[in-house]
DNA sequence: CAAAAATACATAAGAATCCAATGTATTTAG
DNA sequence: CTAAATACATTGGATTCTTATGTATTTTTG
């Protein structure tokens, strides 16, 4: 199963943010991979929605790049910013508190894990 | 806290719908203040996004509606139509499934109940 | 009782966000 | 050598919710 987008929507700059908290620096399609695996293919991040919430990420500077070349093809490293870290905490606690909100809402019961 | 607005996006119709199948039927301002009440205040649904929301869902032939008068005001009660059974079990099961997704993919454990 | 708040419906314009499609270019695998 | 994978990016469009506005009735409160 994949997800309708509709529910992607809104939580795509926390996974890139969470991501980015947990391995300091990643490049655009490496997201894409990662989210992909680690998801077991159920979200799959398309490169026209991840560009351009990292370059908007970016400008609320919550993100640095450096560029590297692997051969002739560029590559832009992203990485999080102090502020970034800061706002990746408040976000996932939000999705987190939002999601017992969830729960209760729609009586779901959470899977002890 | 109120949830930021793009959290709720991709939720509301499942709401709307899960609440309908819990009471039978319901009526616009009825399901705001439900939603209100049910999350102590963190989610709140407009009448800007509730009466379009309910609007859409009938034209899918999810919902039925029948008209109420209270004294000379107009009430419009919503019930699930067959289909709209079927569909809000499908999209509890989404929601469900997609918050375990997220759970793992930003490392949040649950609570267990 | 008059004014304010709550109840109850609804629409319209706009912002935000993501998707699909498209484009370019390099590298690797068959 | 050709196809697939890697890697960047933009554009137009659809969807979805918010803010603002509008109308009207009923209840509460000073």
């Amino acid at each position: 199963m994949i997800f309708s987008s509709e529910l992607i929507k809104g939580t795509m700059k926390t996974i890139v943010l969470k991501l980015l908290a947990d391995n300091k620096k990643m490049y655009g399609y490496e997201i894409t991979q990662r989210v992909k695996q680690l998801t077991m293919d159920k979200i799959q991040i398309t490169e026209g929605a991840l560009y351009p919430t990292l370059h908007a990420l970016e400008s609320e500077g919550l993100l640095t790049t450096e560029t590297e070349y692997i051969g002739k093809r560029v590559r832009k490293y992203y990485s999080l910013s102090p502020s970034g870290k800061t706002r990746t905490k408040e976000k996932v606690i939000e999705i987190a508190d939002f999601m017992e909100t969830m729960q209760i809402l729609l009586d779901i019961k959470p899977r002890t894990a």
